[in-house]
DNA sequence: TTGTATGCGTTATCAG
DNA sequence: CTGATAACGCATACAA
C-alpha cells in the first residue's frame, strides 16, 4: 500500500532482457527493432511488470499528453455535459484531462492558467468570465463561448441563430406577444448573442417583444416582479417566453405556475442549452440544444492541432430545437 | 502560440540573479534563505516570468501532487456532484485532479488504473464495478461505495441506514403498503444495502412490503409491468415506494402519473441520492440525501494520508431525508 | 547559509 | 539495427 519499493525502470528491463537501454525505449515506442530483441524486451517487461514513467518522458520530451480544462464547475448540468464530452474526445486521442474548477472566481481563472502551465500541459481549454484574462502565449489555448481575438480560437454554438430560431419557433407555435429573459454576467460573450438573434428575428417578423435582462447577483425577485407587472386582471401580457438558459426557464416556469398560469397552455416557454433530466432522460424544458458533442470535438481537435495559426478563430456550431413539454407541440 | 521558445529554467533564474541553482530551488520551495538572496531570486523570477516545471520536480521527487479520480461519467448528476466536491477538496490541499471516465466499461476500469500509475499519480480514488478489479499495491487507493477488503479503504454513505430511514419515514407519513424498486449491477456493493436496510426496517415495524429488483440491462418495461400488475380495479396496491435512486424514482413517477395515480396524494415516493434540479434548485424528488461533501472530504483525506495502514477500512457517513415534493409533507 | 554536483527515467544523438 | 551516452529541470546530499 505504501509508495516505497521503487518501481522497475527501463534500465531494469534492459538488464533483465540483456539488451541496451535504448533498445527498450525503442520497443516501447514502437520503433524498428529486431524481432528477437523485441521479444526479449517484451518478456522482460512482463516479468518485471514494468510500466513506463511518464514523468521521465515528460521531462525529456516536454509533452505531457495532458490537456487542462478550466470551467466553473460540474454541478451545472451543461458544464457537466461539456466536461464529459471533452474528456471522451481526449480519451479517443489518447490524452488525459487535468480538470480545474473556477467556481466563477475570476482570479482563480488566471491562477489556474498559471498552474496548468507549470504542469506543462500540452494545451488549455477554458470557459471563463474574467475580463482581464491572461492568455498564455506559449501553450495552445482554446476558449469556449467567448471570443478574444483572431489569435485565440473560440468554439461556440450558434447563439445568434439559436435566439433567432427560438423566436421563429414561438411564432410558428402561435405566439403573438413574446419576451426574452436572462440573467448573466455583464461580459459580452457568445451567449450574449442569444438575445440579439431573438430580437433580430422578432423585428424581422414584426413580432412584438420585450426584453428583461438582469445582471449576475440581482435578486431573482426582480423576475417575479417583472412577470407580475405584466399580469393585468388575470391576463398575462405574453404568450411566449424565450429564456437565456434552461435552468432559468425552469425557475421562471415555477413562478408562472404559482401565478396560476399554465405552461404550455397559457404561456409557451423555450429555454437554451438542451438540459435533460438526470442527464439522460427527457429535456427539462423545450429548448435550443447546444451541440455539445460537436463543441467538444472542435475544442479538442483545435487545441491539439499542430499549427494553431491556420485554424479558424471562431468555430460556430449549429443548434437545434427540441421539445421538452413547455411548448404546444413536438413537431 | 506555438510551443517553441523554451521556457526559462532554474538555471536561467540563477544566472539572472547571480546566485547558485540550489539557492533558486530553496527560494521556490520556501526554505531558509538569506533575505538579500531571496530578493534577488524573486526579482529574477519576475523578470524572466519563470514558472517551475513540474515534470522535473515529479521526476526528482516521485510525487506529482495529482490524484486520479476514476468514475463512470459526469452526466449522472450524482457523479457530477462527487467529481465537483472531490476536486474542491483536492484544490484545498493544493492537489490536482486527473479525471478518468469508465463509462461503466469494466475493462477500461482496469486500464485506467494502469494509466494512472504510469502517470505516477500520488493516489487513486475509484468508483468501479469490475468484479475482478486489479487494485494496485504501490499507490494509495480508495474506493467509493464498494468494499474490497480491510486493506483497501472504502468510503460510502450509510446505505443501510438510508434504506431504513426511508421505510420509517414512509410509515410516519402514513403508508401501509410499501415496495422497494431498483435496477443495478449484480455486484454486491454498498448501495446494495439500501434494500437490506429498507427490508429490515419494514420487518421490524411490521410494515408489509414487496421488493422489485432488476439487473442492469433489463428493459424498463419490466417496471411498468410490475406497477400495472399491482393496479386492481383502479386501486394501487402500494401507497409508498422507496426507489434505489432518484433518477429511477423520477422515471417511475412518470409511469405512475400515466397510470392515473397522483404523487404524493395516492402514492408517496422516496428516492436516494439527493439530486437537485439543475444541480442547485429543489430536490427532484423526496429523497435520502448522500453527504457528498463529507464523502469527498473522506476520500481525499484518506487517499492523502501518510499511513494508509492505520486508516479505517470502511468509512460510513450518515445520510438524511429531504423533502422533494413526492411525499405528503416536508420535515 | 550558499555553492556544487549528482541522479531521478526517459528520449535522442552518435558511433559501431 | 543496436549500444553507449548525453541531456531534460529539478531537489538534495555534501562541500565550502
Amino acid at each position: 500500500m505504501m509508495k516505497d519499493k521503487t518501481a522497475p525502470t527501463m534500465a531494469d528491463v534492459a538488464r533483465e532482457a540483456g539488451v541496451a537501454l535504448g533498445t527498450v525505449s525503442r520497443v516501447i515506442n514502437g520503433q524498428q527493432v529486431g524481432e528477437e530483441f523485441r521479444e526479449k524486451v517484451n518478456a522482460a517487461i512482463q516479468r518485471l511488470g514494468y510500466k513506463y514513467n511518464s514523468s521521465g518522458r515528460a521531462l525529456r520530451t516536454d509533452r505531457t499528453n495532458t490537456i487542462a480544462l478550466i470551467i466553473p464547475n460540474t454541478i451545472n448540468p451543461y458544464f457537466a455535459l461539456l466536461v464529459h464530452h471533452i474528456n471522451m474526445e481526449l480519451e479517443k486521442r489518447n490524452r488525459r484531462m487535468l480538470l480545474c474548477f473556477t467556481e466563477y472566481d475570476t482570479n482563480r481563472e488566471n491562477e489556474l492558467i498559471q498552474m496548468a502551465q507549470q504542469n506543462r500541459v500540452d494545451g488549455i481549454i477554458a470557459l471563463t468570465y474574467n475580463p482581464d484574462l491572461t492568455i498564455p502565449e506559449d501553450v495552445p489555448f482554446v476558449t469556449i463561448d467567448r471570443f478574444f481575438s483572431a489569435s485565440v480560437p473560440c468554439v461556440a454554438a450558434d447563439n445568434f441563430g439559436g435566439g433567432s430560431l427560438a423566436a421563429r419557433r414561438l411564432k410558428e407555435l402561435g405566439c403573438a406577444n413574446v419576451a426574452f429573459m436572462r440573467i448573466g454576467s455583464t461580459l459580452v460573450n457568445e451567449p450574449s448573442k442569444r438575445k440579439e438573434g431573438f430580437v433580430a428575428a422578432c423585428v424581422e417578423m414584426g413580432l412584438p417583444f420585450e426584453v428583461m435582462a438582469l445582471e449576475d447577483g440581482a435578486p431573482f425577485e426582480e423576475f417575479e416582479r417583472f412577470l407580475k407587472e405584466h399580469m393585468k386582471n388575470g391576463k398575462f401580457a405574453f404568450d411566449g417566453l424565450f429564456i437565456g438558459t434552461d435552468m432559468l426557464a425552469w425557475q421562471i416556469i415555477q413562478v408562472l405556475k404559482k401565478m396560476g398560469l399554465r405552461v404550455p397552455e397559457d404561456v409557451q416557454v423555450i429555454g437554451f442549452d438542451g438540459i435533460r433530466s438526470f442527464g439522460v432522460l427527457d429535456y427539462a424544458v423545450s429548448t435550443i440544444v447546444q451541440p455539445v458533442q460537436e463543441i467538444a470535438e472542435a475544442c479538442v481537435s483545435t487545441v491539439l492541432s499542430k499549427h494553431l495559426s491556420n485554424v479558424p478563430s471562431l468555430i460556430c456550431l449549429p443548434v437545434s430545437y427540441a421539445f421538452g413539454g413547455t411548448t404546444r407541440e413536438s413537431t
